[in-house]
DNA sequence: CGCTATTATATTGTGTACAATATTATCACA
DNA sequence: TGTGATAATATTGTACACAATATAATAGCG
């Protein structure tokens, strides 16, 4: 009858365990370099351009305050990065990596190999997935503004 | 130097924010049912078969105990399901609608056609994204298996 | 200069996820 | 027929997400 409402024809279930799969996949790599998947995406914007804002690193992630402000809170107490005050705009909270945040990077650096050969995708498939899943992400975007 | 460990490079990340972004485009919707987006899932489920057990829901969401089991006992304070200890089996739970979660079926036949228009994908569209993204996690369920 | 609006971050409260452990009921079999 | 193994669900503890609210600092403006 509605087939609309069979779970099977839900697109967004399946969005919703691929995305619980993958970071699934990361976990085992994580747990070896202490990290939870929403921290290891920390790390990746942190090794990009150290020294950014609160406000800026949730920009990126695209998370909330509520949401960021209590990880970075875990992450400086795991010895990761370190939070302090903009003495120019004290409202700022400026992170820091610590040389222990620094030096994961290099235990990090075969985290994306080892995933890539979990996933089985080649170079030109993991192209064609990112090409497909940033337009549709940009589509959601143009969307939402209302466009 | 290594592009790898680049946030905008990382096919997950895109996983992570498209999950988030469908939900959040859900959310008005499912708000107006007075359902979280897992507990819409829940409702998919029972809408398709009545009368099922814990266990089942948990394998056809693939989500463990630990998060099943305080959602259904949620759903239940809401008056939207019935838990009950199955006579023949003490050990099973049984999930069944109440008429309130039968009724709420009715307002929630439109959402799917509200989300495909917010999300605005043809019908052949639609078919691919699904019919790529089943096969995506089929390949991930095959890897994790080892095969 | 003082006061209000705005900005940056934090906190609170609710609801997932998931690993690990606990609990209770059934099963298998010596 | 006990009794240890197994199965189904629950509980505990930690870590997100996110809406709503709070807090504190700066900016803007009369």
């Amino acid at each position: 009858m509605n087939d609309k409402l069979l779970l099977s024809n839900q697109v967004c279930f399946l969005f919703y365990q691929i995305d619980r799969e993958i970071i699934s996949l990361y976990r085992p790599f994580l747990d070896t370099l202490g990290l939870t998947y929403p921290q290891y995406l920390v790390m990746l914007v942190l090794w990009e351009e150290d020294n950014i804002t609160v406000g800026h690193l949730g920009e990126r992630l695209a998370l909330d305050t509520g949401t960021i402000s209590p990880l970075v809170k875990r992450m400086e107490k795991a010895g990761l990065l370190a939070r302090s005050r903009d003495p120019q705009d004290e409202r700022v909270v400026r992170l820091t990596l610590t040389e222990k945040g620094t030096a994961l990077k290099e235990t990090a650096a075969s985290v994306p190999d080892a995933l890539a050969s979990c996933l089985d995708l080649s170079h030109e498939e993991y192209l064609k997935l990112k090409k497909d899943m940033t337009a549709l992400l940009e589509k959601i975007h143009r969307q939402k503004c209302g466009l």
